[in-house]
DNA sequence: GTGAAAGCGCTAACAT
DNA sequence: ATGTTAGCGCTTTCAC
């Protein structure tokens, strides 16, 4: 079943039906609604490949991520695909791991593949040189939107929430209840991990709290390396009395610690993820609005896919928000 | 840089191009490196839509499921992405909802783009006439790999877990162990959601128990409800001394109502996934086995791809197993 | 073993 | 408003 087929049946030519096919306006009513009409019976459906060969374009969006196993990621996975699907646009889905050299091959995976656009969901490069020298070259050829990871690159749009600045809130509350000595728990550095910690910090600073590197720590992203950690710390007897993390997970791992230890004390987590409402205590977390930047980042596919993307603004920074539930209320929590 | 560019490069027609592009042994070995080495040196890379046109494949997979944000599908998909990806194949994501109109659409979409091969995560269709009607049609058109959904259709290849065996298991345990009042909650009876209660079923049999109507609940498919409805059941004193889920997830919100009322019995949840180990107490689940089921479905598939799909079973079962966690062990939660 | 040439199904410039 | 035709970049007979 071809276009040809089709202009057959109508007695037409395939211009005449691939006009159609495309919307335009150039075409008569009547002999639109034959060509229409004469699809429909035939149950037509235009090849991808022959389209895709002369637009060089499939209509297609790659979208990478390091996992989507992870809560956070397939989150964000789910509401691009939706928004992307609602606009005609598939997906084209692959998972990088967190190395460079491998986020280097799927980016040029989806070149290859011709996608119109790739959404790069978290932070995928490091800032040296050479990374983002690689990075500037595919820019130039495919327009590159990413979430929650900021880069000044030309064609690059990206689209962030401002989580520093709930990470910094955070910590101002825990302050003013009186909690002064605060845990901190990473598990990388990526452009999100370096807007939490800062947060963190200016936090400190604003409240004049002199940062103690004794209360920071970088571990794997696991919830049990958490718990262990938090453990170890405890039974140390080192001089905490509130807990922020990186991630849900994380401060799961740290409440666990905590509970075991027949211990109470604030913990802050952020994703506002399923994790925060299944852990005991619930979890109080930082919302990093997925549900806004996402939708955002296809819109400005589309516009830049329509070639209205030089009307589009390089960054877009959302607020973040924190969620209170049970391990940490600013009401409850201060200490007498 | 096309075909062309290589040709003219090396001296030699495109043709000769062609053939070493796709291995063909005719072609004289000095030949090939010649034009091996000028590809490399002009970093040629083949248009994939030209080659999708005379091959009718972009070597494409479509992966179908309700939800990757659920966590199930998300690490599900994960794998399957992952072992595509090691044998060049490429993953088109479909995230389809739940509604059968949906899903149809889905395949729809998948078939219109020539995938090589559907992967259907999960149980995505109602065993109406009518429904089955509709996907042995796609099936005939395309290649359809099910993980965790059993259909006896026609070019339909199956690969599921045993759930069932498990859930009889564990019923075996708990009223070995003394609980014979069991609580089953449930969200959905897709085919791996059937073969669940139907496990539970088997074990109350088994151990001489009658069923009781009133110890089945279906719920949506959310942590809160789950929670709500058992914390109602536990203050209308309904009597139940153990509880099995048919998630995870159910069995998390099972766990808060029990903790949040002071009471403590055995729960057993099924997908032994993050939620397990994060909730507390943590949860004795049944694991589904994912890390088998995918690569053997990714296995299929590039079988069918070679052509040897009629040397495929067209069920391929793995068994399930139990994984015990602090909230039920056999050992320890006998009933004195 | 290699080349010439005919498609694959569609888009778009050009002609009418 | 509609038709004709030349590609798009590749695969694949069919000759040689």
């Amino acid at each position: 079943m071809t276009i040809y087929d089709i202009a057959k049946a109508c007695g037409v030519s395939i211009a005449t039906v691939s006009r159609v096919l495309n919307g335009s306006n150039k075409v008569r009513p009547k002999t639109r609604d034959l060509v229409l009409a004469a699809m429909q019976e035939q149950n037509y459906c235009p090849n991808p490949f022959a389209r895709g060969l002369g637009l060089d374009s499939m209509k297609m969006i790659g979208i990478l991520c390091e996992d989507v196993s992870d809560a956070f990621f397939a989150k964000a996975v789910s509401l691009v695909e939706h928004d992307l699907r609602e606009r005609g646009l598939d997906v084209i889905l692959g998972c990088t791991g967190q190395e460079v050299a491998a986020k280097k091959k799927y980016l040029q995976i989806m070149l290859n593949k011709h996608v119109d656009a790739i959404i790069l969901i978290g932070s995928p490069f490091r800032d040296d040189v050479d990374n983002n020298q690689y990075i500037v070259d595919i820019a130039k050829k495919v327009p590159i939107v990413t979430i929650n990871s900021l880069m000044e690159i030309d064609n690059i749009y990206c689209v962030v929430c401002d989580e520093s600045s709930s990470f910094r809130q955070s910590v101002e509350l825990l302050a003013a209840s009186g909690h002064k000595s605060i845990l901190y728990i990473y598990d990388r550095l990526t452009y999100s991990g370096q807007q939490k910690i800062k947060g963190y910090r200016d936090g400190l600073m604003h409240m004049g709290i002199k940062e103690n590197p004794k209360l920071i720590y970088k571990v794997r992203h696991t919830f049990s390396d958490t718990q262990a950690l938090v453990t170890k710390l405890l039974e140390e007897n080192l001089p905490f009395d509130a807990i922020m993390a990186s991630e849900d997970l994380l401060a799961v791992g740290a409440e666990k610690a905590l509970v075991a230890s027949g211990r109470s004390m604030p913990v802050i987590g952020c994703n506002n993820s399923i994790l925060a409402e299944c852990s005991t205590p619930t979890l109080t977390s930082i919302d990093n609005r997925l549900e806004m930047l996402c939708p955002n980042a296809v819109d400005m596919v589309t516009k830049i896919l329509r070639g209205e993307g030089n009307a589009l603004p390089s960054k877009s920074i959302f607020p973040s928000y924190l969620v209170f539930r049970d391990s940490f209320h600013p009401d409850i929590f201060s200490k007498k």
